[in-house]
DNA sequence: GATATTAATCGTAATATTGCAATGTACTTA
DNA sequence: TAAGTACATTGCAATATTACGATTAATATC
């Protein structure tokens, strides 16, 4: 089918899998990558950093964007992106309090 | 053309990316926190726990288990599930290490 | 205004993912 | 050995994702 049934989940679920989903692609990695190494950023420096064509790129971007982890201001006939801070936080905390649960003591299998 | 380009990209970002993909589905989520919550599980319980068909969960629990993040021993007729402490381990390093860079300090944007 | 530059959007092809019915496999018990 | 139980595998349909050429939109420069 390739929908996945998200009504029998919890929001919380759902969430952790949505941000899951948009790290699950190399290039969007890349992307945050380079955010974070260099603060400002125009799209077509990650067209030349990163291999693939420039409409493939806006769209890793978009979605990066509509999760709300970056967001990109018109700066002349270029876009400027950037790490959204505050949502890179708030996301940040979600992640890490899956990642981080209490490994059982027990050694069960 | 639904493929992914890891070859144009490093080790560490198709890393990162495999992991946050298995992640990517609410299913695995829930499954991963109920086994976390109870230290042993058979895939019974995983099927009356979460709403999905007996073949679906046997699906997303090979998934986890392909990138070692759990581990299945056959006891009896079932099987008991959990998760594989070390190789969680070090996931979760890879993950905060990614989760957690630095943000940048000035506002660029 | 005409042209160049940059990035978004559209359309489409190729591949991946999700979900489940049907079936297979392995073990247990009568 | 037959029947039951628990899970894996297969096969397939529906949908999603990825990538990019072509085009469009917006701004800058001549």
């Amino acid at each position: 089918m390739g929908l996945a049934k998200t009504e029998m989940f919890t929001d919380l679920q759902n969430e952790i899998a949505l941000y899951a989903k948009v790290f699950g692609h190399p290039a969007r990695v890349s992307i945050l990558q380079h955010l974070f190494k260099i603060d400002t950023c125009v799209c077509g420096d990650l067209v030349n950093e990163i291999g693939l064509a420039q409409p493939t790129i806006s769209q890793h971007l978009k979605e990066l964007k509509n999760l709300g982890l970056i967001q990109g201001t018109v700066e002349g006939t270029s876009v400027c992106y950037c790490i959204h801070k505050e949502n890179w936080t708030q996301m940040k905390e979600v992640m890490l309090k899956f990642l981080d649960q209490d490994l059982p003591k027990s050694d069960c299998c």
